[in-house]
DNA sequence: CCCTATGTTCCCAA
DNA sequence: CTTGGGAACATAGG
């Protein structure tokens, strides 16, 4: 589910529950996530998400990291009951975050705070256009595929690359050495639009997401292309193809989107 | 049985 | 070395 404008949206919540509050316990429901050993008692002092990771800061220099993967989520609540897929339950003094997580690919893991990650720039930061365009110039791949790569943009998974390539006029396969620096600043204006009204949507409930206090966000009602296989093109008229890239369902206009 | 799924990593081939 | 493709991970749903 979860990709920036999702973990954003959690991200923003969680500050609203615990900032400053003291992890009571942590159940591991699920080894297969990995260790938490020796975080209870210790206090949340701040929030903060890089691409789809999120981290609890806490005392001591260190950092609970977590990366939802395809389904998992987080869910606020001051109930005992355990929703089906719970993974793992952080308990404050005034409530609880349970990690559900059906395909059970999330990740747990504790890091040092300030520990360089193989991350690559953040979208909201700030898009570099001219930098982006730079390094993309011996660079031969798809051009979805280098929006969907961690390494070098943080954030974007496939239902925003879509999005963002239709609003940008582009079509995925196009080789991302063939990108003019006009386009690339095109490319950074779409991002930057389709994420934040995203997140001002607290997120796409395509399927299952819900925020962590279990509301369904509204973005699927803007998709442009994601899911609209055989409709019509809100822009052109023309019909939205589905085709496999990466393995991954693609989304576009191959009328539009032809630059 | 088939196929699909919002992510990442690993292996193998060209 | 790079790039690209596919499988794997584990589970649910159509």
């Amino acid at each position: 589910m979860p990709e920036l404008p999702e973990v954003e949206t959690l991200c923003c919540q969680l500050r609203q529950v615990i900032i400053g509050a003291k992890i009571e316990k942590i159940d591991v429901i699920d080894p297969k996530l990995g260790t938490t050993e020796g975080l209870e008692g210790k206090i949340v002092r701040g929030i903060r998400r890089h691409g789809k990771t999120l981290s609890l800061e806490l005392e001591g220099n260190l950092e609970l990291v977590l990366h939802l993967r395809m389904t998992g989520r987080l869910l606020w609540s001051n109930g005992n009951g355990l929703e089906p897929h719970t993974r793992l339950v952080i308990s404050f003094a005034d409530g609880r975050i349970f990690l559900i997580d059906p395909r059970r690919f999330g990740t747990v893991t504790i890091n040092r705070i300030g520990d360089c990650s193989s991350l690559g720039c953040d979208p909201l930061e700030g898009f570099d256009a001219s930098h982006l365009w730079k390094i993309a110039q011996r660079c031969t791949i798809p051009i979805k595929s280098f929006l969907m790569d961690q390494r070098r943009i943080a954030g974007i998974g496939n239902i925003y690359a879509c999005e963002i390539l239709h609003r940008a006029r582009l079509y995925p396969w196009r080789k991302t050495n063939a990108l003019s620096r006009a386009e690339w600043t095109e490319l950074g204006g779409a991002a930057k639009e389709i994420l934040t009204r995203a997140i001002a949507c607290r997120g796409t409930s395509v399927s299952d997401w819900r925020d962590l206090f279990g509301r369904e966000g509204e973005n699927q009602d803007y998709l442009l292309v994601y899911g609209r296989e055989d409709t019509a093109c809100y822009r052109c008229g023309g019909r939205i193809q589905r085709r496999k890239l990466n393995g991954r369902g693609t989304y576009f206009c191959p009328t539009c989107q032809n630059g």
